[in-house]
DNA sequence: TCGATGTGTGAACACGTATTCACATAGGGG
DNA sequence: CCCCTATGTGAATACGTGTTCACACATCGA
């Protein structure tokens, strides 16, 4: 009977801080501003209030302002499958919040439809950072189109901030190092071919391959993950017993191809088989694998993304910019 | 000379939409809103001048209306050392994209104070996710001031949404297992002991053992990582050789306690030694470790929380709710 | 004393949207 | 013709904040 239907209980506004201080709103704003005109008495007694009441400048609002920002920024990555892309997103995420941002992950790529991404731009983001190479060049059209930041990292896109590893001087780091001592059979156990990575990587093996005056012997797909890695290379040596060196387009493929070698043929790794990868994850040290790698190196890929972010906030206009991350050889126990 | 310092491009407003297409501000909103009154060819007209522009309605403006939904859902996670806390926090994160959310990642713990966790609360989220137990009570407090909805995971609040597995009747599983294939001399590698789990782990553990009569031969500690579930059982095989059961608090310890096993100590395993991890993360099948475990499931822990989210919102007032995700045994080959 | 400078303060506005309100128009039944 | 309902529509408002504007007041140098 009694009007029992209440309203939904809101957040405490600075308008109620204000009252309850018996100061104006303009001067509870103030408060929470570094450097802003207010007396120190004043001051104090609106943050007691505030704390009483569990106030807290509410960021959307602030985020609306004429030169506010948001401190919101997107990061699109891909699947969880690739340690790679998970473990320099977590790196990413936290030197995020590290100057003040926070990070809106969408990670794919199944569920990661080119519309979810161009959802996400309903936010006004500090930026968008497309991680991996999957997507299509019409994000970067919207981006520009709602003046939102883009930074690639992973595959290079002309005009654009971009930080990306050198993938085919890695893969002729590799090649060098098969050749050097002795291997001339090699083989490659690739990614997918949409992604830009396991296409470099794979141009990159066959011009260094054919840089000294070899063939590549055979050539197997992946999808970049621990079982297709395994699949594919025991059909792979099953075909090709001479095989004896195999360069993969990632660690987690190598791992595969690793215990592939060794449980499916009885292959004796090094000395019997090379298997190099490429990224050196954390688990390429782990005992069990000792692999022998080429760096991909996450902090710096990471320090970079971070340092063209802030240079593109504080200058709109600024001109793309492209980094190119140098790999190396990790020499571990398998080749 | 001539004024050329420009005011920073905005984005497109309705206001602007509306202009361009000959019509009301209103008008654009209502376009954008499925089942507003407006006449199909006037829709038509504006969606085409807002597809000229890129025009996209703001998601903060909208956020601030009266019964809006900022659409955002913070998530706090622990480490990405813990694989089962990067898997899990992953598709938590595409269920949340399913249901309409974004997810702002928090992960740490070393930079994620709390401090840190109460900054995000500035924005109005609708909702707090806390996965994995080293976070203090205050975070509900200052969470139920604001208004803002908290589901926990991975630990149990009185009160408060929760979702979590029951530890210790999967350490009692666990024990079950080893004591029934004739295991008597059992050790625990346990984590760290500000994290409920693992708390939870080691006294279900200790509890199953008296159950049976006996008592744990000794206890290691590690951080929850491969390289110090290694070391651990490194020292603890080497203190007591007499060993021929070891429960570990999760899978990558269990896997880094392989490895020591076999490397360090040319333990035969299982024969020689049965090793039992907890959570079944995806490595845990992989042909190098082939790890008996305790299912710790995941799909069924995200499920719950999505739903304990839903229902949340739509009853502000529900009361809390506790889901206890039942845990078992997968038998693989280390035991 | 006067003007200049520096400090403190509240009123007002802008940000971009969804929604309410008031009003118009049209159509149908009496 | 009039009343009533259904359907469109624009003006106005609320959302919560940071910031500008105008003004008051105190201090200081001349």
């Amino acid at each position: 009977m009694s009007g029992l239907k209440e309203t939904k209980p809101r957040r405490v506004t600075a308008q109620e801080v204000a009252q309850a201080a018996g100061v104006s709103r303009a001067a509870v704003s103030r408060a929470f501003t570094p450097g802003a005109y207010l007396s120190e008495d004043k001051k104090s007694r609106i943050l007691e209030a505030a704390q009483k009441l569990g106030y807290r400048p509410n960021a959307l609002a602030a985020g609306l302002q004429r030169k506010g920002r948001s401190n919101l920024v997107a990061v699109v990555t891909g699947d969880i499958a690739n340690q790679f892309d998970s473990e320099i997103r977590a790196k990413l995420n936290r030197g995020l919040n590290r100057i003040g941002k926070w990070s809106i992950v969408l990670e794919g790529p199944e569920d990661m439809s080119e519309e979810k991404i161009l959802e996400v731009l309903a936010y006004p983001l500090d930026a968008l950072i497309l991680r991996g190479g999957s997507v299509s060049e019409s994000v970067a059209f919207h981006c520009s189109q709602l003046n939102i930041p883009l930074i690639v990292s992973g595959r290079l896109m002309p005009g654009v901030d971009s930080v990306c590893c050198d993938n085919r001087q890695g893969a002729r780091i590799a090649v060098d190092q098969l050749v050097a001592s002795g291997r001339r059979n090699l083989a490659y156990v690739g990614g997918l071919n949409r992604l830009y990575s396991a296409r470099e990587r794979r141009q990159g093996f066959e011009t260094a391959l054919a840089a000294h005056g070899l063939a590549a012997v055979a050539f197997a797909k992946s999808d970049y993950s621990y079982a297709q890695g395994y699949e594919a290379t025991t059909k792979l040596l099953a075909e090709n017993p001479h095989v004896d060196g195999v360069f993969c387009s990632n660690d987690v493929v190598a791992m595969g191809a690793l215990a592939a070698a060794q449980q499916e043929h009885g292959r004796q790794v090094p000395e019997d088989l090379s298997i190099v990868g490429f990224d050196d994850i954390s688990m390429a040290s782990w005992p069990d694998f000792q692999l022998s790698t080429i760096k991909n190196d996450m902090d710096a890929t990471v320090e970079h993304i971070l340092r063209l972010l802030v240079e593109r906030l504080n200058d709109e206009d600024k001109v793309g910019e492209t980094v190119v991350i140098k790999p190396e050889f990790v020499p571990r126990q398998t080749h």
